[in-house]
DNA sequence: ATTAGCTGCTAATGCGTATTAGCAGTCAAG
DNA sequence: CTTGACTGCTAATACGCATTAGCAGCTAAT
């Protein structure tokens, strides 16, 4: 394919007899200095920028204006396979919309690494091509996290995140209130003996669930059966659900409720007959189970595009980010019921 | 905060006592520059940049150089948007998988253009940021494609399309012989009058199923039933059904074969026991019906794969692309039937 | 003693655009 | 006739990097 040498403002310029400075100002000039350009010159220069095609090269233009209209977007997990699939996309859904608003492009920090060993200052980082970056994942660098607190490189995080040398910005959903929310209901419909089954952190999603929960004891509640370890046997759950009378259980992962689910109705148990169930959270999947849980909704796309307007603030305007907790709506569903007196 | 002042070789080079080229030199000269910057200098220089995060501005070095290590990702629909989402995401999944690899970012260009109105060429063509782009979306806009084809800026579709001023470089699903295999099962099962629901064209994915299909016919086998416009309602359609004798259809969307299902079974009718239903093509969600349809399988994560694989080939070596089909292998399912004697 | 070759660097330039400072010319007012 | 303001442009520079030509200092060979 016969590449013709790409046209510059040099060519236009010599073609409509004016300087490559007068050629750009014609295409782009603050209306002040517009106006010192006659109405018959602009218009030889447009005719020839018309005739012969031309198109300023982005990346030139960028580099003189200092700007990329890029968004970065750095996930710790690869973005698309497919067990993370749902867990990213509607973050991405969010954010894509908010940046199509806005004009910027979205640059995917895929090379980045290779595997599980993802990282963002991993050598030859690419991140600094974006203006600034969208940072995502179930769990943080608490290192690499701090030395962007520290750098002066302009970064939103998406999900709540400890201090890590200063304040993060971020924009994340309001877990510890929407899981206290969900224990409040299960109190008003009678139950005392709860059970969670979930770690206590040290994720700062499942640490909020913890602490909603935890803080909205007392009073009536009691805590009778705490599973740390996620993806255990749903039988063996099971069994100590039956065994330390609790009237309901709290989810952490959508998975060990289903599973627990199965379980319980393989053994001629009812959800909420027997006993009731909530999940800590929404997951995109769950259609796919015939059961709706009792949850609470995380507005995933809302916080991608929050998180993507910050971003932009602080890249254009200099703002310095801030914490914005979404709520997450209590999500209705079938299995919390009224607590069952327990024989 | 005004200008977060980035960091350039210049820096760089006042910190390790050297000048901004042997900064340039030590991070990718030819081996042969660098077998001239003896090991001690070389190691100051990369301490520096190390100690202070030091990442090339990767518009200046495309500006100098003319390369990025960035695909660009232009999408004719918006990328995540949920009806769409299950359409690109496992094409998404492949491309990600290979720039992975290859070691190359991913540009999404979603500034491009809001809404409907998706144009590559929209604004002075951002494109050229990125080394190299994939197309993907349902229909293109041919003038564009043209433009693409005719243009010097590498390019590679992902599936199939007609030339366009030449020939596209692409890689797609072989829809044809995928949809003729299907007929020919349907042929070998005693069936013999065919409905096909779903336009003949004129997007070359539809159209590659129809010719596969109307190529297929003769020989014992009847078109007794055509539905061109998809999405008509479902009752209407199983009337027409089974007015016309028809013992086998065809379904170029799942939507239509999973309503048509729903109000056949509504009526007592069961499939394939009254008459047999294919899908002409795999999707995402298919799982979500509890019916498994006879289809065949679109090999999105490897189209993606493929396309990538060749889009850096085109940029890297300049080779001139090509043209690649995937085989589509049928998928058993549970809805295609021995032919039912009609009464 | 001159030349040739090597080492270890740097100065200079180009990439294509945006932007600013300022020049030469005209015109009107003082 | 000088001053100032305005018009219509252009020269020059910056942006951050890659790359090439080449300089200064040294060694070894002729």
């Amino acid at each position: 394919m016969a590449a013709p040498k790409r046209l510059t403002q040099h060519d236009i310029a010599k073609l409509a007899g004016v300087s490559q400075a007068t050629v750009s100002l014609v295409l782009n000039g603050a209306p002040t200095a517009l106006a010192r350009i006659p109405q018959e010159t602009r218009e030889r220069v447009q005719h020839v920028i018309r005739t012969t095609g031309y198109v300023a090269d982005p990346i030139a233009r960028r580099m003189a204006k200092g700007l990329n209209r890029i968004l970065g977007v750095f996930t710790y997990e690869p973005a698309f396979p497919s067990a993370q699939a749902d867990f990213f996309t509607p973050f991405l859904l969010g954010i894509e919309e908010e940046a199509q608003i806005q004009n910027y492009d979205l640059l995917l920090l895929t090379g980045a690494g290779v595997g599980q060993d993802r990282k963002i200052f991993a050598d030859g980082n690419r991140l600094r091509i974006a203006d600034g970056c969208l940072v995502l994942g179930r769990e943080f660098d608490r290192e690499e996290l701090t030395r962007l607190v520290g750098g002066d490189y302009p970064f939103v995080a998406i999900g709540r995140r400890e201090d890590a040398g200063g304040p993060v910005p971020y924009v994340g959903g309001d877990y510890a209130n929407g899981t206290r929310a969900l224990v409040e209901k299960a109190r008003a419909l009678g139950h005392s003996k709860l059970a969670y089954i979930g770690p206590p952190g040290p994720a700062e999603s499942t640490a909020d669930r913890w602490s909603g929960f935890y803080g909205a004891l007392g009073d009536g509640l009691e805590l009778v059966l705490h599973v740390e370890t996620v993806g255990r046997a749903a039988e063996e759950i099971l069994d100590a659900l039956l065994g330390c009378g609790a009237t309901v259980a709290f989810f952490v992962e959508l998975a060990d409720a289903v599973r627990v689910e199965a379980a319980a109705r393989e053994r001629g148990l009812s959800i909420p007959g027997d006993f009731s169930a909530v999940v800590l959270g929404s997951h995109i999947r769950a259609e796919r189970s015939h059961v709706q849980f009792t949850a609470f909704d995380i507005p995933r796309e809302e916080m991608g595009r929050q998180a993507t307007a910050m971003l932009v603030r602080r890249i254009e305007r200099g703002e310095p980010g801030s914490q914005i907790l979404l709520t997450c709506e209590p999500v209705e569903g079938e299995t919390l019921g009224p607590a069952k007196r327990r024989t």
